[in-house]
DNA sequence: TTGTACGCGTTATCAG
DNA sequence: CTGATAACGCGTACAA
């Protein structure tokens, strides 16, 4: 396809070791004659020479290549988390390839078996397994591995955010109007999120309605229509905001809108009559974190300490409304 | 790090090539005896083997991974595509990786570089160059190429939207509650489909306002802020989704709410008070287009043909409503 | 049926 | 300063 050192050696007359030590740049070239070196440098352009990376990796074990694992990247949320950290990722020099793991274990298992094959220098994953051997059974040893937005016991290359803090605040603001039974729309409870937001709230408020399933608009909508449009809770909690939007949706076929609280809130949130108050990760310093933590153990693999990032919580005019009818 | 075949090998006695022969699979593997086979499974099994898929590719010239470039995995509509894409590959054994190109041409063009040379199968891209050149100058000859939302001239690999059919359904939509002149929120012109969707609104009613910029959320409220909310125009059109949901963002702050006309949605259309009127371009017939006419040309390079499918336009109950009262 | 030997394109070691 | 030469791990013609 491309020109090869050994073309480039051949049309020069030099060896493909004196090439390779002069397009590998800086650090073995200053030890390279400059007539050679120029030479070199000119072939290679004009032959349009590209470094084979593949080969370069195979024997450099090193891909500059990093894999991030998500529920789906589908959910806005998880799109803009990939989105920033291949933005930082790129700035490196490194690329990335996502995976959906459709919170499904065996796929999780199956793509954790998979990316070390494909030669990967590291991960970054929001992960479905709560145990560091089924992570890290397939990796090998000295690969560095980030777990994101869910702890995992034993991994301390992780970064999360305060769910305990803001799952309070939310609550705080929900009593502020006087709420005191909830709909509860949980996604599933062996996802640790959706436990510690569920637990919270149960905890503080008379559940009157639980309703737990894939963390989908499609688990908002069934919620809605058949359970918590017959009830008369003072509010729905959602544990995230794909069940918040299919609660919304089905909720605009009829007249009464309760109060919604969610989590990393919806677009034009101002705008909907509904009150709504959101908690909100900080997607950024989740992001970037991330990279960083990724980054510090590739170049010197030392040890890195848990991060934890505040959440923030706001809500939309209507229930600003609400709070100040009181 | 793992077994080789080469420690394979030593282990059972055998050679290289038996053991490759025998773990590639079905076809060579036909031809060893059931005993060493046997013994080659086993000790593989054993072993932990896994393949280095990196060398494989190195010898093969092929990696199983495509790649995808859009403007940015942030935006949802790019990211359910990915998600599909990703979904559709994943089943057919390739892997992806995502780029964001920040509709910015150099950095396109790095990624059209870099890619070949990291070694991909393919690639499926949301152009921003529109000459077929520009983007196949550092492709390989043998590389399939689809374009995906935007044709090229001379790339016949293309799937795209209906864009004027669309467009022009959109227009009559907005006439029919009385609509004539309006305030045009586009994104950057000399890319295809917001020039497609500007011309046919200013073609069709008269243009108070013609705000163009990137096509994010901040150019929507600067245009609201700055020249709509001043303004009595009878609607208001994004060019896409993110535009029109920084106007809807901006907008919450007054109490005019004019028509919007956009496309490709947003959550929760049914419940806000603005009457919203949107085309939906069809993910699904994109993506899984977009894949089988890669995979098509990866295993059989022959002749594809471009591919329009068609778009819907749907409207919220404020827009009803709206149109029940004339 | 099985083994030998070579090549994929690089980097790294070791002479000279 | 430069050039052979050996890996990296795997596939595959060619021989046996």
């Amino acid at each position: 396809v491309s020109a090869t050192l050994a073309d480039i050696a051949k049309a020069t007359g030099t060896s493909i070791s004196t090439v390779s030590r002069v397009l590998t740049g800086a650090a073995a070239a200053k030890r390279i004659s400059p007539q050679t070196r120029e030479k070199i440098t000119v072939a290679a352009k004009q032959l349009g020479y590209r470094p084979n990376l593949l080969a370069r990796s195979l024997r450099t074990r090193k891909t500059h290549t990093v894999a991030v694992m998500v529920s789906d990247i589908a959910n806005p949320w998880f799109g803009q988390l990939a989105s920033l950290i291949e933005q930082s990722l790129h700035r490196k020099g490194y690329s990335l390839v996502v995976c959906n793991s459709w919170e499904n274990a065996e796929l999780e298992q199956e793509y954790l078996r998979l990316l070390p094959q494909k030669g990967i220098d590291g991960l970054i994953i929001v992960p479905l397994s709560t145990k560091k051997e089924q992570l890290e059974r397939y990796l090998p040893e000295e690969m560095p591995i980030v777990v994101l937005d869910r702890p995992v016991a034993g991994i301390p290359a992780s970064i999360t955010s305060d769910q305990e803090q803001a799952v309070r605040l939310l609550c705080d603001k929900l009593a502020m109007i006087g709420v005191s039974s909830v709909a509860l729309v949980s996604g599933p409870r062996h996802v640790f999120t959706h436990r510690v937001r569920s637990e919270a709230v149960q905890q503080r408020f008379k559940v009157m309605i639980d309703h737990e399933g894939p963390a989908q608009r499609e688990t908002g909508r069934l919620a809605w229509t058949q359970e918590i449009a017959g009830s008369r809770a003072d509010a729905v909690v959602c544990t995230n905001n794909f069940l918040a939007q299919g609660v919304l949706e089905a909720m605009s076929a009829g007249n009464w809108m309760p109060p919604v609280a969610m989590f990393d809130g919806i677009p034009a949130m101002d705008l909907l009559p509904v009150p709504i108050v959101s908690c909100f990760q900080d997607v950024h310093a989740l992001a970037d974190g991330a990279v960083d933590m990724l980054l510090t153990q590739l170049d010197a693999p030392g040890t890195v300490k848990p991060i934890v990032v505040p959440m923030q919580v706001t809500w939309n005019k209507a229930f600003d409304k609400v709070l100040l009818s009181r």
